[in-house]
DNA sequence: GTGAAAGCGCTAACAT
DNA sequence: ATGTTAGCGCTTTCAC
């Protein structure tokens, strides 16, 4: 590897005097040694050390975004926002994904927090488990932010956060307003906060509209097309009755709407169903799912934006940012009707 | 910042002998020692900084995977070959995202390449251009691998390859068989090189078995869903005649798909199309698109493989390998027949 | 069983 | 217009 006292010798001037000339810095330093420089740093096919010199700059102007599942557009999604608004200031950023396994989280945050990126943003779908890193760099004053991540022993951490309750609600609104009182729901893994909160916003829907909430009808779920399969094949085989399904993403949902269909159920006429996320799903004509707009790209641009600032040490204008979210109709629910019962 | 010095201080030792218990080659070192450092190190909340680490080490035990499109299941089953291989050797990946942008793949070649990472593997899309840059990482003998990333210039590159040409020669003979004569043709961004190959292929299957090559049925597409569609809508305004397409990939097939549902079109009584690549799309139920196979995930742990081996400064075992494509019938073909011509 | 010293490749005062 | 020096935080000889 060639270093810059290499191109300094062969240029017969000092490595300072080089590494002015390449960090730009070299008003003070004649044509003709710039000159002389470049055309040695050509020759020798000279990079310089980013790591070396972010040893003494203490900056590497690279973050890392960490996702639990790079598969699902809605993360793709968040990396683009994330991505752009780097190269608009730029950083660069370092994907790295979890495929949900808290081990791996937990090795990357490890490492990377080791001064290989100046940030970190988190879009980890694990709650209260390794609250201790967490803790830990903020003692150490180490910049990351969430984002659809909460944890009340984590308040002081910046973040951008989805309105998941207030969501949940008012799709699980719009099916009883359809005249649904059985309305299955398939959580995300519990130990994600969004999982909770969007359990809670079906159950408060349910209470104010004085419905029941049969236990057997909530089944735990995977934020992925297989548990959504699996889930719904198995509330469909125990033959209790119900007429429409919320599924906590819309991974789960598509999984939901193939499982129906194999068992001969037309949708939305026999079923209702819906989703959650609105993820753009390429070429997928069919199912098209009733759901509720997260503006990941959006939250993403926030995140990055605030973690920047938090890089450069200012405080962040905000620092936790709440989005709403929307109801799209696709048409995958219609009004119940009696004769559209199958159990 | 706590350093390796303030915990060496603390203990009364050396930074050598904390360096020692820190890097588990402590075996003289007395136990109670190492038990008040491995106690003060907690208590100050110390972390290694890595940078500095890998200064004198000169590795990082980090890779970086570049891939064109995150959105593309193709890459994300890539990604999780590259990702699997990494940890199971101690090693992190990065992934970066060029979002098919030559100057933001640039841009990431070389600032990965200033020691950031031990090594890359590129699956870029695009060729010839930025020779350069690779010319320039052979000479330094920095350690990168291709995946689908051919070069005339570049053949001492090694990589992993997917039989193309064969690929897309046998999915038009699986065409022309069912008696299709007009099969119009999608190719991905022509500054790739397997865009070219299944190009070819398609040529050379319609040549050997006397078929006329129609350029106007030849149309150029981007391997998005949208260019497939803004495509094949083209195609199908123009009203010349076709009754089967091949899309280079299936995210464009996707994309035709969609063009010709809402041309009236049924598939595949009126059109046959093909794809490439058989990309899972998690809920897509319709469109199922006969396409050929590309191992990807294997394809990935193979060149993570040679990529490490080229790390450890091993000659791999086998440094260009060329995978085979398997043809997989979904039902999207039919055999021609006149009755069902639309054009 | 432990330490001193050199050095990785670079930047940034502080000279001149 | 350029050089000298110190030092970033760590690992690694070589010594005792």
């Amino acid at each position: 590897m060639v270093t810059i006292k290499e191109i300094a010798e062969k240029c017969g001037v000092s490595i300072t005097t080089v590494s002015r000339v390449l960090n730009n810095k070299g008003d003070s330093i004649s044509d003709q040694t710039k000159e002389r420089i470049f055309r040695v740093v050509e020759e020798l096919n000279y990079v310089p050390n980013a790591v070396a010199r972010s040893m003494v700059t203490k900056r590497t102007n690279n973050i890392a975004l960490i996702v639990p599942d790079i598969s699902n557009p809605f993360f793709a999604d968040i990396a683009k926002g994330a991505e752009k608004t780097c190269v608009t200031n730029g950083f660069h950023l370092f994907l790295c994904n979890t495929d949900m396994d808290k081990e791996v989280e937990n090795e990357y945050i490890r490492v990377l927090r080791k001064r290989l990126v100046d940030g970190m943003i988190i879009t980890t779908q694990n709650n209260e488990e390794y609250d201790v890193i967490f803790e830990e760099m903020l003692d150490s004053n180490y910049p990351f932010v969430f984002i659809e991540r909460y944890s009340d022993k984590l308040k002081n951490v910046p973040g951008v956060f989805a309105s998941n309750i207030e969501g949940a609600y008012s799709i699980t609104k719009h099916l009883i307003e359809l005249g649904h009182k059985d309305i299955a729901f398939l959580t995300g893994p519990l130990v994600t906060s969004n999982a909770h909160y969007r359990l809670e916003g079906y159950r408060k829907a349910l209470t104010d509209y004085k419905l029941p909430i049969n236990p057997e009808l909530i089944r735990n779920g995977n934020y992925k097309v297989d548990g959504g399969y699996k889930e719904t094949k198995a509330l469909l085989r125990k033959k209790i009755p119900f007429t429409a399904l919320f599924a906590s993403n819309d991974l789960m949902a598509f999984g939901a709407y193939q499982a129906a269909k194999e068992f001969g159920l037309q949708i939305p006429e026999q079923l209702s169903i819906v989703g959650f996320d609105n993820i753009n799903m390429p070429g997928v004509i069919e199912p098209q799912i009733t759901t509720m707009d997260i503006p990941a790209y959006d939250m993403a641009v926030k995140a990055t934006t605030i973690l920047l600032d938090l890089i450069e040490g200012q405080t962040p204008k905000e620092s936790k940012v709440y989005y709403p979210l929307q109801f799209i109709n696709k048409g995958s629910t219609a009004p119940i009707t009696e004769v559209k019962r199958f159990a």
